[in-house]
DNA sequence: CGACGGATTGATCGTGCTCAAATCATGTGG
DNA sequence: CCACATGATTTGAGCACGATCAATCCGTCG
């Protein structure tokens, strides 16, 4: 459902994808340029984008949160980054997507038209450095990601997820998860239950509090770090 | 040791970084501006570079291969990408290396100042796009590999393997790996053993033929694509 | 030929998965 | 406002895959 189509000077929160402290990275294009920005929603569970369609456009969050993830033939599923408000999402240097994008939970998105924004680049050196920063702040997640799901154990795995997520959208002290254990698990590499189970037993170590099972509050971040490896 | 100091025109093999094919990168780049190329060569274990160290140079593979990796404190290791005959690797947006690179054979390598390269990006957009694209190959295979390493069988992440090291540097038929069991374990998440125990599989199975633990003959590609899910 | 590092193979162990049931949270309609 | 339905989460029991520990085996290079 299409709602404004504007394109004025965006204020959006600073944290780049997978916390990336790159300094508003959409604004740093869309505001150089003078280029429209439209906005969007998807209700919870819409795709946004499906692997290997056309990239037509680039996605920076407003409010929601967005999955992005590759599938086996057999239901498998990896997901590769949550993207949460501020971040930008599903931009490729090549022709297509090569993971599906879904909303989370009801989600509004600003986009800007892909070709736009190569135009754009084709004329000032700031926005070509801005993609290819970008997508530099992608891989540097992708690497971290990649020692997470080859090489650290349940445990070191959801402590890091807490971590992240604790960086990322900790207002103030209280973290609401938009997504749910299954979520979790399959970017954590690992089944539900395993990570609930990781989860209980940080709480009854006393690490950290639930109000609600999306309702987290972290009482102990060093233990946090310490249990990450 | 330094061995050389060029800047002839390039003409290497056609293969990107894990086997995506942008056709020729480095030349895409050094080609263009006129750059100053260096050869340099490390013996096998030598370390290239460091993670963390200051990014100086951009790399490209003239024989041998690296492999290119991140620690953790208690040893584990996450292999995120082997480089082969020409490959590029070490290209950083930000200002430091975020994997240590090293040689796993004696390898020789051609290089440019990455500063150099930064300029020419200033200069003519053909740069700048060749680096955005050059860092979205790498992201594409990262992508892929999350997958592999979060919801792949052993068996499944060996068929990869072998049909990625096919792919990369068959000859004729046959493929001289240039790494461990010990390495092909850290890249794909497993242990030596279990490498070692999905090959002697795939031998008895007659998908694979062997002379001399590191020179495969693949002698059913179709079966192997299979068991890669 | 001998020595050494790499690879294979075997036996056992343990982490995380699977299958299953109980509990909790959330929203709906009476 | 409460009863219920539904989906999410937690918890339990048993199992399996891949890890670990250990013993050969093999190939390469001196």
């Amino acid at each position: 459902m299409l709602t404004q189509s504007i394109s004025a000077p965006l204020t959006i929160p600073k944290v780049g994808p997978a916390g990336t402290s790159v300094p508003d990275q959409f604004h740093g294009i869309t505001g150089q340029a003078g280029l429209v920005a439209t906005e969007f929603s998807y209700r919870k569970d819409e795709e946004i984008y499906g692997e290997d369609e056309p990239s037509e456009y680039v996605y920076q969050v407003i409010s929601g949160s967005v999955r992005s993830y590759k599938l086996l033939s057999d239901g498998r599923r990896q997901i590769g980054a949550f993207y949460l408000p501020g971040d930008v999402f599903g931009l490729e240097s090549g022709s297509v997507h090569r993971l599906t994008a879904e909303a989370v939970v009801d989600t509004t998105v600003r986009l800007v038209k892909r070709h736009s924004l190569e135009q754009a680049a084709g004329i000032t050196v700031q926005v070509a450095r801005s993609l290819w920063t970008m997508t530099a702040g992608e891989l540097r997640h992708a690497e971290d990601h990649m020692l997470l799901l080859g090489r650290k154990s349940a445990m070191e795995r959801v402590a890091n997820f807490l971590l992240e997520m604790d960086r990322r959208l900790a207002a103030t002290g209280m973290m609401a998860l938009p997504m749910c254990r299954r979520d979790i698990g399959d970017y954590l590499g690992l089944t539900l239950e395993t990570v609930s189970r990781a989860l209980s037993q940080l709480h009854s170590d006393g690490v950290l509090g639930f109000s609600g099972a999306r309702q987290i509050v972290l009482r102990n971040r060093q233990r946090l770090r310490n249990l990450d490896a």
